[in-house]
RNA sequence: GGACAGGUGGCCGAGCGGCUAAUGGCAACAGACUGUAAAUCUGUCGCUCCUUGCGAGCUACGGAGGUUCGAAUCCUCCCCUGUCCA
């Protein structure tokens, strides 16, 4: 990732900074705050929060952390805040019950995993990490409702998910209320400069500007950054949908994946998960327009970009050789887990298929396994298999393919 | 507290006594095609067992009971959601 000195102008800095955001509320006091912490002899303090019931990050959450790397890289301070008291809420969207808080080896085992997944991008050193249990668990009752005195349920509705919802006739529950309050709380207590999330994240983040306002403080800069698309190219990365990329997947995974987005999406992955210019990405547009570039060279370099983001780039290399052999050329890939036969899948002539792909973990069930094996997506030794029985006489090992699915069995 | 309308498989949404593991759509998975994808076409899409068969059993339509030879469908009670009234 390319760093800009933190000697830069005033002006290069916010043009950097404000590069690839979707939007900032409001430049000029982006402006102001840089120059009042400077002549403070201070850095900006850079908020965002994250739910700690998730510690999987993937890539829709790397744009935002990139762009928070950003601000470190202008010699400011993130503030990586874990709502672990918030989580017990979850962001408001439309179907989640109150959820139990979770015990403190959880959120200290989740904490670590994120640290492991976000240093991967974000400089430790210039990275605090807080958890809003800090103030939220301490408050009492009278100090939830002096919070809660503080907004109106017309502002709250001004929320376009609760809108909706309460337009539509769907619950809402008063605890998803407090959500926002919530945040913007922790806004306060953290007395923070900047509040980076996602677009989707719009109005939590300016309940943050309203209440620093009403405790006296300057009111936070919001910066929000563009949702990243999932590999269906239509709604949101999200886990739940599964059209994601996680950052701790494996390359050959990773690049799998980045092979399977639409070409159009590619441009946009691009755009939003690389240093690649938008110059250089438009010109690579016209180049695929008039034939000179083919849409794929163009999708194995982000890839491989990607790749090397999380991983390395001898493991992008590799990744993509994988690809080119076993996905174009449909060869046999080199790295396949090798499992020994399960327990009770032998049969006097052989191994029973529907036990044996189920049972190392290949598909779901065994119910599913012949429906796979009698629909022709299983091969074992290069060999479609359609009988339930597969003789082994005189073999030592299998190699087994469900789609895109290997193992190789020892006998 | 009252009146009314609802709660169905990952989601949406039909069914309203048997032929229903439950129409249809989306999503998903596998196969064909391909530039890798998209698009398109085909198949599948609860679990287990075996003698792998248009096989057997089990589980499933908010929950618990009941009526019936038989219930997602009828009855009772309960829980939950929404609307209106108080």
């Amino acid at each position: 990732m390319s760093a800009t000195p933190v000697s830069a102008t005033l002006d290069e800095q916010l043009t950097y900074l404000r590069k690839g955001l979707a939007e900032l509320i409001r430049e000029e006091d982006l402006r102001e705050r840089l120059i009042l912490r400077a002549r403070q002899g201070k850095t900006l303090r850079v908020k965002a929060g994250f739910d700690p019931t998730a510690p999987d990050l993937h890539l829709g959450h790397t744009v935002l952390l990139r762009k928070m790397k950003h601000f470190q890289d202008m010699g400011h301070q993130v503030i990586f805040l874990i709502g672990d008291s918030t989580a017990m809420i979850g962001d408001p969207t439309g179907r989640n019950a109150t959820r139990p808080p979770l015990t403190r080896e959880e959120i200290e085992a989740n904490t670590e995993t994120y640290k492991t997944q976000v240093f991967k991008i974000l400089d430790p050193e210039k990275t605090e990490v807080r958890f809003n249990s800090e103030w939220l668990g301490k408050m009492r009752y009278e100090d939830t409702i002096r919070l809660c005195s503080r907004y109106t349920v017309a502002q709250l509705l001004e929320r376009d998910d609760f809108a909706k919802r309460y337009a539509a006739g769907v619950a809402i529950s008063m605890h998803e209320l407090l959500y926002p309050l919530a945040q913007g709380f922790d806004s306060v207590n953290l007395e923070s400069d900047v509040e980076m999330g996602g677009t989707d994240q719009k109005f939590n983040l300016l309940v943050g500007r309203e209440l620093q306002r009403d405790y006296g403080q300057l009111p936070q800069i919001v910066a929000t950054s563009p949702l990243l698309e999932g590999l269906d190219g239509e709604k949101k990365m999200s886990k739940s949908l599964g059209n994601y990329i996680g950052i701790t997947e494996s390359p050959e995974v990773m690049f799998r994946k980045v092979m399977q987005i639409s070409d159009g999406l590619m441009f946009r992955y691009y755009e939003l998960l690389t240093d690649t210019s938008l110059t250089e990405i438009a010109t690579m547009q016209e180049r695929i327009a008039r034939g000179e570039l083919h849409p794929m060279e163009a999708k194995i370099e982000l890839g491989k970009l990607i790749v090397a983001d999380f991983h390395s780039m001898a493991d992008a290399t590799h990744a993509a050789d994988q690809f080119n052999r076993v996905v174009r050329q449909k060869e046999t890939p080199s790295d396949i887990p090798v499992v020994t036969v399960p327990d009770g899948v032998r049969t006097d002539a052989g191994v029973q298929v529907d036990k044996l792909i189920a049972r190392t973990g290949m598909v779901e069930s065994v119910t599913e396994a012949g429906r796979k094996r009698k629909a022709g997506a299983v091969e074992i030794n290069g060999q479609k298999v359609t009988e339930l029985v597969y003789s082994t006489a005189g073999l030592t090992e299998l190699l087994v393919q469900v789609g895109k699915n290997w193992r190789r069995i020892t006998l």
